[in-house]
DNA sequence: GCTTAAATTAACCATATAGTTAAACTAACT
DNA sequence: AGTTAGTTTAACTATATGGTTAATTTAAGC
């Protein structure tokens, strides 16, 4: 059974892995069963013998991606004992990570504007599975914060509404701004260095008291 | 030819007020001729006989809805003399849109994350039937301030990535958030108020001397 | 070597979908 | 009334695609 397991985990892995690809670059209904099997270099019902349906594929992928990313905003936050060092750690967890996992932002942005009701199950579902959910300990902190009179921002909601765009949009837009402002961005480590420095430094600014 | 041309108009129009809503719900992959055809209450064969492909009818859509949009955002920023005026236009701005234009921020921040290599010559396009392009024009305003010491941020494209995603974000994000801080935001005026408001005081407390 | 259960494959299928076509209709102009 | 150019329709096609199936192979336990 070993041999077996061994092999079995490599055809799922490569699945997985070929399939994070693929839906990122075209999304759920622009992506082929096909192409995915092509790319795992593996017979296209191994699919759905695994998976069973390029939707079950799908959202499994999703929440892999999710029990990977959600752990670490959760060990910034708890770490960050105060909001002057929250304004530095979080741009930078934030922005490390989606530099190196571009094919994620893409899947999470799409879903976000594309299907919501199709991802905050499953994000309930991934919540569910931690001691506290990570959002009301997000919250708890935040309002801890406001009430000790550390930040100006007395609504959690804006708070995130002012932090996560700030950190998330530069992947997403980067593109399309590259077009308009007629600059070339890139994977420059110096430009997300800076790009972190700016969001650091306006969020201190802007709401530290 | 008068009652043709109206009648005309009413049938391209009607095919592209469907295929906005249309795209704006399913993507391009997702959308479908035939329900396009149905929510017009037309023929389908009508759609490919004013645009000949599904592709070039998206495409005179997004078209369409930056050559509504664009020339509002560079009245906005003209007629804004200060930073300290232009952020509490262009906040005002963005939400007060994009609250009223659901379907056209779907639209736009699916072709940023999926496809910017199809939309970029679209605004390139748009652009050159202005002046002077847009973008280098607000380059110009927001590099002359700065260099007026102004604002503290020197890098135009940094405040761009500062100010866009706050204003665009809550429209893109506001299923997810609503999910995971289980709140309940919905087209709230009170909401929006609150969230120009909490941008416009970021950016004046964190970019201006 | 035999058995068994899981893994893998090639060939198939049903259907949905973008796009076509040829004929019919409309209305303005002569 | 007849002509013409543009508009509209129903029926059709080619093909791509998610999913199925039945047969074959692999490998571990006895």
């Amino acid at each position: 059974m070993k041999e077996k397991d061994r092999k079995t985990k490599n055809a799922k892995r490569r699945i997985l892995d070929a399939a994070l690809v693929e839906f990122s670059a075209h999304g759920f209904e622009g992506a082929r069963v096909d192409r995915i099997a092509a790319k795992a270099d593996i017979n296209k019902a191994m699919i759905f013998y695994y998976f069973s349906s390029k939707q079950n594929l799908y959202h499994t992928l999703i929440k892999n991606v999710l029990l990977d990313f959600i752990p670490q905003v959760q060990k910034t936050v708890l770490e960050s004992r105060t909001p002057d060092r929250l304004f530095e750690t979080f741009p930078a967890l934030y922005i490390r990570y989606f530099s190196q996992n571009k094919e994620v932002i893409r899947i999470i942005g799409r879903e976000m504007i594309h299907a919501p009701q199709n991802i905050t199950p499953l994000i309930r579902d991934v919540f569910s599975s931690f001691p506290t959910a990570p959002s009301s300990l997000f919250q708890k902190i935040l309002t801890g914060w406001h009430s000790k009179g550390l930040i100006s921002e007395s609504d959690p909601v804006q708070l995130i509404f002012n932090i996560v765009p700030l950190c998330l949009f530069p992947f997403i837009a980067q593109p399309m701004v590259e077009a308009i402002m007629d600059v070339r961005i890139s994977d420059d480590t110096e430009f997300l260095r800076k790009r972190i420095q700016s969001i650091t430094h306006l969020l201190k600014r802007g709401m530290l008291t």
